[in-house]
DNA sequence: CGTACGATCTGCT
DNA sequence: GCAGATCGTACGA
């Protein structure tokens, strides 16, 4: 169920942001567990790829992760507010990265938890689309990154959860007009009307 | 050392 | 639909 570092390692980085759509995120926080189904990720796709913050093999303290072997998070700081959440893969110190957009609680005891970490009364499937909402929602800080996804405080699992992929598309990502050619292509994977069901 | 800005969210209009 | 929040990071001087 859990996934193994081999998953990680696949080349392919829009391949895995595509298959981690429907996995369980899950982490451990004080003893708290807390488990959201993936339902929107963007892949970022190397050197070469003007939007990634790795692009022309730019590396720097802050991104120096993405260059370590897959299986690690990168989680950064965004707007000088929001902490987003990346999944490193590759291997060869190839910098691959997805980064995940949205989840939904995986139980009631879980939307229970969102709720309460998100300051909100009510949380519908609709409310836990963007980066930022999800770290929120997770416990997860940029204090994580660099964090091993097999070791016990954050890692994703493969239950076999059923979701309309009839209504899954794919296209542009989010928020990256300045990457030129690169903007257009698609990398982002999302539901129809941000419902997976 | 100074400055500009970002893989965003919220609340108000 | 839009402005304001808010600060670490990158980069140039």
């Amino acid at each position: 169920m859990k996934l193994e570092k081999e998953y990680y390692l696949e080349e392919d980085v829009v391949a895995i942001a595509r298959d981690l759509i429907g996995k369980v995120l899950i982490t451990s926080r004080n003893g708290i567990i807390t488990q959201g189904i993936i339902t929107e990720t963007e892949a970022y796709n190397g050197v070469t790829d003007r939007a990634s913050h790795a692009f022309g093999g730019k590396r720097t303290p802050r991104n120096e992760v993405m260059y370590h072997t897959g299986g690690i998070a990168y989680v950064y700081l965004c707007y000088g507010i929001h902490h987003l959440f990346n999944i490193v893969t590759n291997t060869d110190a190839i910098p691959h990265a997805v980064l995940v957009r949205g989840i939904i609680p995986f139980s009631s005891d879980d939307q229970q938890i969102m709720q309460e970490r998100r300051g909100r009364e009510t949380l519908t499937f609709r409310d836990n689309f963007g980066p930022g909402k999800v770290t929120q929602s997770m416990h997860i800080h940029t204090s994580d990154s660099g964090t091993d996804l097999t070791s016990g405080t954050i890692w994703v699992e493969d239950r076999g959860i059923f979701l309309n992929t009839r209504k899954l598309r794919s296209g542009p990502r989010i928020g990256v007009g300045y990457a030129k050619e690169d903007a257009a292509l698609p990398y982002r994977f999302y539901f129809e009307g941000n419902n997976p069901y």
